[in-house]
DNA sequence: AGAGGTGGTG
DNA sequence: CATGCACCACCTCT
């Protein structure tokens, strides 16, 4: 590829002098297309310093030396990186935005994203997902290497800025150009122009999450710890005590202090304890398993993992990562972390927080900010929604348009008569078709659904077949998503996001189990990832709206189908019933043949 | 450092 | 024959 511009030599103009901005800013506005990258002394913008601001059009890049320039107060400046109609080529523009937007004020519009772009084109490909380096994107669009160990040296500057370091910041707006050409020509191609453009435009909600965070109370959540370390200790002590006597040792070291038999942590060491002296025979030392095994010790061993769990996983390492400056946590999401369209999360991850339980209320500690309140908001079984219009099922559509989608398909699966208390009176028989109606939207097989049911295989495979005569379009449906992504090599959302494949060779040895594996994946694509499609509309429209209602409000937190925002008190209750109503709009979009259902929570802690 | 096991969420 | 999707954190062990 022919480029505008010399690797080696780059054109840039340092700026250090506020009457040269002038100069500069008129040559950008001219452009349709400028590209925007920053360079800081850190990751976090509320610890860190902006050193430099690039902006660039595809020959020469301005490099506004952001110490010593007044641009916090520069109109114009402001207004060329807010102009709309100005696209914005940026590499994870993200984290560019959250430093302009905390120390300039700046809310970057029109971004096109060459990172997310590349998420989107290689979704489900290996090494797309999540995080991609511009020097990854550079080494395979443009076959130039790019050097970037000079970004480590903006870590600890000593004041003077080096020509190094101002080719290595030029390099970076320079380059998007002609990958964001190459990019924007396979989006056409592959028909993801629209969900381009939704990730673009979610990616300004993500960083206006980010910089909020979340706040949590921190001495509530040590004391639930605390709590849940006394009621583990207990369980280790007791584990010991009952398996000493498998092992030589009277469980007092020379110096008098209690000294363990085994490291109760280790795998290992359990199998050894389980297989070798206890006399069983067990594949692993899993829940699932454990619970089948009579001995006293796998009872104790489960009841300290509970506790254990709890404590290494949400113990003090969440509360370490509370941030110095807000008092609050900021955890990563990250857009495209899922092949199906999904956020990920972390540093922490708060989509696996625990539910609120009696023991361990985790959630509970989110709460809003003095004078404000939390606004939840999520979908009702929002998959099996998606599972119905996709496959356009007329009885799987009668059976969420019920109120709970699960007693239905029982009673038609077992000839009962639906009612409103059918919970109730049949749990196991609601109990066994949610298992299926979950289990289906996961690709599962008869064997493991009846492992999970309970029942003979036979039996399993017998339910199968009740269901899909039940549901002859959810059947005829899955197969032709597990066909096509086997022979196109790729699936696809109503939406249009797609997700990629790699075919193996017939000739590959376990060719069956990997083809297996895409037509599972496949039949759950269009299901996660028009979920995924769904929230993200959402998250947009909410942002849109506040600014639009003037309300005092930020989205703060998403869990693939849920959205909190923390809302000033006296505005939250209004404002709950349009983030329902943003939810729904975004939900209709693409839902077309069932109703879509959400309902706002308001309060002060985190649970619905 | 990275893999495997275990277990938390949707 | 074995085959339930999507993640991330923590632990041990090599």
């Amino acid at each position: 590829m022919e480029l505008k511009f010399d690797p080696k030599n780059p054109k840039y103009q340092y700026i250090t002098e506020d009457s040269e901005i002038e100069n500069s800013l008129e040559k950008l506005e001219k452009e349709s297309i400028i590209a925007i990258d920053l360079e800081s002394t850190g990751f976090d913008p509320y610890t860190s310093k902006v050193l430099l601001i690039q902006l660039g059009t595809p020959e020469i890049s301005y490099i506004f030396d952001a110490r010593v320039l007044h641009l916090k107060e520069n109109e114009r400046f402001k207004a060329l990186m807010e102009n709309p109609k100005t696209i914005k080529l940026m590499q994870n523009g993200k984290f560019d935005y959250g430093f302009l937007k905390y120390h300039f004020g700046i809310e970057i519009a029109n971004i096109f994203d060459v990172m997310l772009a590349e998420g989107i084109l290689t979704a489900g490909l290996k090494g797309s997902m999540g995080l991609i380096s511009l020097r990854n994107l550079v080494s395979q669009y443009l076959e130039t290497d790019l050097e970037k160990e000079t970004r480590k040296t903006f870590e600890n500057y000593t004041g003077k800025i080096t020509e190094q370091q101002l080719i290595y910041s030029a390099l970076d707006t320079l380059m998007l150009f002609p990958i964001f050409e190459q990019q924007v020509e396979k989006l056409k191609n592959e028909q993801l122009v629209n969900i381009a453009k939704l990730e673009f435009a979610v990616t300004r909600v993500v960083a206006e999450m980010e910089l909020r965070g979340i706040f949590i109370n921190v001495s509530r959540w040590r004391d639930i710890i605390a709590s849940l370390k006394e009621k583990r200790n207990k369980y280790a002590y007791d584990f010991q005590e009952s398996i000493r006597q498998y092992y030589a040792t009277n469980g007092i070291d020379l110096f008098g202090n209690s000294v363990d038999a085994i490291n109760i942590n280790s795998q290992v060491q359990l199998m050894d304890l389980f297989n070798n002296r206890l006399g069983l025979d067990v594949p692993s030392t899993g829940d699932n398993i454990l619970a089948t095994i009579e001995h006293p010790v796998a009872k104790i061993l489960r009841d300290y993992r509970g506790y254990e769990k709890l404590i290494s996983a949400f113990g003090e390492s969440l509360l370490e990562k509370v941030n110095k400056v807000t008092g609050r946590l900021h955890p990563d999401f990250i857009q495209l972390g899922a092949a199906t369209g999904r956020f990920s999360c972390q540093n922490p991850n708060l989509q696996q927080i625990p539910r609120n339980s009696e023991e361990a209320p985790f959630r509970e500690c989110f709460i809003p900010a003095p004078g404000y309140k939390l606004v939840v908001t999520d979908y009702s079984s929002m998959e099996m929604r998606i599972l119905a219009d996709v496959s356009g099922d007329q009885k799987l559509i009668q059976a969420v348009n019920d109120s709970d989608v699960h007693s239905f398909t029982a009673a038609l699966m077992f000839n009962k008569e639906y009612s409103a208390d059918f919970k109730k009176k049949y749990p196991d028989l609601r109990q066994a078709a949610k298992i299926i109606n979950f289990g289906l939207m996961y690709g599962m097989g008869p064997g493991s659904l009846a492992r999970q049911i309970g029942v003979t295989p036979e039996v399993g495979k017998e339910y199968l077949d009740k269901y899909f005569k039940i549901f002859p379009h959810v059947r005829s449906f899955l197969d032709t998503v597990a066909k096509n992504a086997v022979s196109k090599g790729w699936s696809k959302t109503p939406a249009g996001r797609k997700r990629w494949y790699n075919i193996p060779d017939k000739s590959e040895p376990d060719y069956n189990r990997r083809i297996s594996q895409i037509q599972r994946e496949a039949k759950n694509h269009p299901i996660q990832g028009t979920n995924a499609d769904v929230t993200k509309y959402a998250l947009v429209f909410m942002k849109d709206r506040l600014k639009k209602e003037g309300v005092d409000g930020f989205v703060t937190h998403t869990v693939h189908d849920e959205v909190v925002c923390e809302v000033r008190e006296d505005q939250a209750q209004d404002w709950s019933l349009l983030q329902q109503e943003e939810m729904i709009r975004a939900g209709e979009l693409i839902i077309k043949k069932v109703p879509v259902k959400s309902e706002p929570f308001v309060g002060d802690v985190w649970e619905h």
